[in-house]
DNA sequence: TATGAATGAGTCTTCATTCAT
DNA sequence: AATGAATGAAGACTCATTCAT
């Protein structure tokens, strides 16, 4: 109604605080859920008051959204975000190990996080499209770093946009459900295998 | 303190009534999200008073836990509920590529409502438990109906964890998402073929 | 709206769960108050359906307003409630001690039932002077008892509603309120002094 | 879980509404019965929003307890808030008479608020034991003013509670009752005799 | 007569957002 | 730029009462 102008912060002291409510927004968002968290626990996580919020972001979402836009590159797939992977077909399999555990031994807030977004992709349609977007980036940064080494292969992409489900769902398997019945040791070498086994395939 | 007594439904009328609230809830807040569905809206789309609603239930949660009871097993993997699947090497790629189009085919319904209950996993112990008890059952179901084929292969639960991501993954990528740079087709035959090479190898 | 026809129970049955209804309702809104106790735990109590409370009573407040009816003179002053009694000079202390403990050792329920009645003085006008009434009737009845055992005494009513006044606080404070600092023995001994006192200073 | 943080209020605007709403809410539940007054009549009362009200206080019953803390002493025998009251032989009839008719002629407010808080005493631990101290403290502060106006005797508490007790009654009687059989100015004599019996006697 | 299922207005409470300072 | 007090719409839940059987 009022249209409140949404100040783009120029001055460092604005653009810390802004800083400081998207993080505190967004991990309070990732840890207790979207609607378990409130404006006003942003502000006192954040260290400011719930009115200089509203200087800052439209609403509550914006702030999530904001996050996204900051963090996502450190929650989706972060461990694919290592400059300069030398990719062989001697340590195709060693690579990816090392990956794996390095995404496991993250700290849990990234699979949560990582889930909160899933659950607000069919509710928010940008929310939808910004993570789609992630993705389809993520596939195509990991593809042409396999073809950079030499790793070209037909469909190239889905067979890299597989193999990041792979991992995923291998991991949050590892970090979340813990189904005592199933060996994580054995599980993530078969995992390795068929990752190898798609990308070396030659049709 | 007042503790409201939840009702035993014990006429048909009211048998029924129930059972319009909880499919009413559960289609709302598969479709809408947990938080954008209240009891008004159950109400009204179960075509009851606000009131019995709490007659039968305790809270919402409890009328999404009673749905989510009632309706698992159509929407975990459904693919799987066929009985009497006969798999042979020769029909094992076109028995999973039915499946996923089976998947896919059905309705949307499955999907959201895979992904609410998936991001209730780690608000509500509940729904987390629930969730985890059934993926372990079907994988238990889908292992054992490999066994009763000769289909034996070490770590076999392992693998059918895995080849269960890999479906679900490539329908929800189908159903949902689709990135228009991948091409679908090539993706089902690619990920039928890793099912076939993870549940045939030998180690 | 619908002017639903109070019924007057004329069979032996139906006079019989007429007064089921009564003596559940009134136990139970003596005990826990009026606003928390719900028409559903009266019928159950009195082992009725929901439905026919509301053919023998016009609402709730019927059910406490016949309950005080027909109770009221087991729970006001229940130790005048003692047929021929006789009253001398010498047994006066005595009479008043015996009233008081049999108060005393009466069950809890006429204080709590006394104290709601107190409560719904007023904010219901129909319980105010019900209550009212029989307080009256009460100083009546008694202020002519002692007339009838020659303690004839000048403004013998006002007297008499002191007397019931003492003993109503007095009891009330030993059932209740069990102030460690006072002894109990002691404030029952002055209170029959006073009331000795009162009752036999000849102006 | 979601913990609604109190805020305890800083400025002095917010202090004032904090005492807004204590009073508003403390005279409509004394006036109407606690059950009859709701957290939107209180708000409008008090002239400030709903959502303000569960800003500073917890619940209703908080609005309520916060009241009686603040209150209570203008209500609980009001009549002895008097500093320096000099009791001699001569003038113990007249002080009594004269706190007798200054409890009267005071608001009646303090009359329903006794009765709603006696009321309340046997559902709520926390009011119980609130108005129990509070008598428990006026009765050893009108027992020590009385020993420092050398009108020491025996079980002096004891006779204190029972004076106070026949004020009471005789207050709440004339405010409220108004049996028209009674004469009261008759009746506020004899419990004034009776007063200065019961703190006269020497055992 | 009786049942218990159903109604829906009413209540408490929360919280994103705006406003006065 | 910032504070934190205030708003009020919206939601979960209760319960006296009525209705269909």
């Amino acid at each position: 109604m009022s249209e409140t102008e949404i100040r783009e912060p120029i001055q460092k002291r604005s653009i810390e605080t802004k800083d400081k409510i998207i993080k505190a927004g967004f991990d309070l968002i990732c840890h207790d859920g979207y609607y378990n968290t409130n404006t006003s626990k942003i502000a006192k996580k954040a260290g400011v008051s719930t009115g200089i919020v509203y200087q800052y972001f439209k609403d509550k979402r914006d702030i999530f959204l904001s996050g996204l836009n900051k963090y996502a590159d450190d929650i989706f797939y972060p461990m694919f975000n290592i400059p300069n992977i030398n990719f062989t077909k001697d340590n195709l399999a060693n690579i990816f190990k090392n990956m794996i555990q390095k995404y496991i031994s993250n700290h849990k807030l990234s699979a949560i996080a990582h889930e909160e977004i899933t659950a607000m992709t069919h509710s928010d349609k940008d929310v939808a499209s910004h993570f789609h977007k992630k993705e389809m980036e993520m596939t195509n940064k990991i593809s042409n770093i396999l073809i950079n080494n030499n790793f070209n292969t037909p469909n190239i992409k889905e067979k890299v946009h597989i193999v990041m489900g792979l991992i995923d769902n291998l991991c949050h398997e590892i970090v979340y459900h813990k189904h005592k019945e199933l060996d994580y040791n054995i599980m993530t070498d078969l995992v390795i295998d068929e990752i190898v086994h798609i990308l070396t395939i030659k049709d």
